[in-house]
DNA sequence: TGACACCGATGTGTGCAGACATCAAAACTC
DNA sequence: GAGTTTTGATGTCTGCACACATCGGTGTCA
């Protein structure tokens, strides 16, 4: 299912697209892309309309299939995200996901303690308790996936779909830093209470006490990460199009 | 090209999915969608992929093509979003966006303070002041002009492309505001002098004070528009998956 | 007799090959 | 240089073979 010929082919092109192999402005013709990954033209042309809706390539009649400027892409697309984490940008994305997170958090947490469904306030304070305690022990696998579901259930719980759909990428740049090594064995005691203070302040319903605790979390991780990614340029899209 | 047979199948079947009319768990068959829609298996095909990968459909073989919950659109798909504001869903769309915007725009503006390039902070206070003047002489297609562009170059001088991209989705938010009559023919004194704040703050790198102005346009913002959508059901996103 | 495992029939998506239609770039004519 | 024709690529249609999940029948065993 997921190794379907034209979801090869997507993969193939996306990355090549996204790692720069196939700069923007670049022209494949469906006929080359045929013999090259040896599949039919059904497959290309499926593989084709996919990446096109991804904003990755456009095709012209007569010429053939040019490949976009970054700017075209859709940076909120998960394939997307997910080439660039695995090529040259990786830093840039991290970077990017990060203050998104950080932008986003505090105010999904201030949303959770209005909107929040009962039992979701109570497992987030459960969670943010386990948490402690595996960072208290040094468990670095348990702190990792209790820190992944801390941040999710908070993100669910601001009731906003597009807050809860950044669960993944959250995900991810959690998993991207205790990879790296980022992570220290036994994570600052201070940033564990904010965790707490951050589900009690939801569980209580006081919305600005849960901004303020969240933000806290995402200045220190910010501050934390930022000089990883200071040698990152910086990509500015022009207003108009 | 916006009129090709695939295009038309594409937003045939999407806007029916997103309205509900075509509900979670329907089953279509790609045959029955060939003559319902008069068009061939190709173009069928290629359609189905593409609301694929926008999480909309799923294909199964020996069942058929089956319509997926909404926790599995991908909620920041500039299609997906133009969908729900054609349909019913249209309030809580415009809440979900606007909520975003309140969390993104003070962080961009932080973020432009430190790091936009020359031209588009002068760029930006000259806008500023434009939309000044045209808000005291309630030239309102104008203020929305300026006021879309404004916010755009606000999330373009971030340098982080994700926030670059919802340029789009606030213009859908700004002109829907203004086309539903909430937006007054004289702006506010304070939200015009927050603007300027804004601008004048990132032009001379004032990271700090950008954000609190941003801030404050962002607070009134929401609560100006908040009224008009409490109604408007919440939807929580289960964390596993 | 009833419960259960096996296995083949069936239906549906997946992939392939080839044809013609369409349309915009490029070449040509005046 | 403007208008026209040619050309070559994508767009669309169709028939076929194949893969494979589901369903129902058959056989075995208790």
């Amino acid at each position: 299912m997921t190794s379907s010929l034209h979801h090869r082919a997507i993969e193939n092109l996306g990355a090549r697209i996204i790692s720069g192999e196939l700069p923007a402005g670049h022209i494949m013709l469906a006929e080359k892309l045929e013999d090259e990954l040896k599949v039919s033209r059904s497959v290309i042309r499926e593989a084709v309309r996919v990446l096109q809706s991804l904003g990755l390539v456009e095709t012209t009649k007569r010429v053939g299939i040019r490949v976009l400027p970054s700017s075209r892409w859709n940076p909120f697309d998960p394939q997307v995200i997910r080439w660039r984490l695995a090529g040259d940008a990786r830093g840039a994305q991290l970077r990017s996901l990060a203050e998104l997170r950080s932008a986003v958090e505090p105010a999904a947490a201030e949303l959770a303690a209005q909107n929040a469904p009962a039992p979701l306030r109570l497992e987030l304070v459960d969670v943010a308790h386990a948490m402690r305690d595996a960072g208290h022990k040094g468990d670095v696998p348990r702190f990792l996936e209790l820190d992944i579901q801390f941040h999710s259930l908070l993100l669910s719980g601001s009731g906003n779909e597009m807050f809860a759909n950044l669960m993944g990428q959250v995900a991810e740049t959690l998993t991207g830093r205790t990879v790296h090594g980022l992570m220290p064995d036994h994570p600052h005691e201070a940033a564990l209470q904010w965790h707490v203070d951050v589900a009690e302040a939801i569980a209580r319903g006081d919305a600005v006490s849960a901004r303020e605790a969240s933000d806290r979390i995402m200045r220190r991780t910010m501050s934390q990460m930022s000089d990883t990614w200071t040698e990152q340029p910086r990509v500015f899209i022009p207003v108009d199009r």
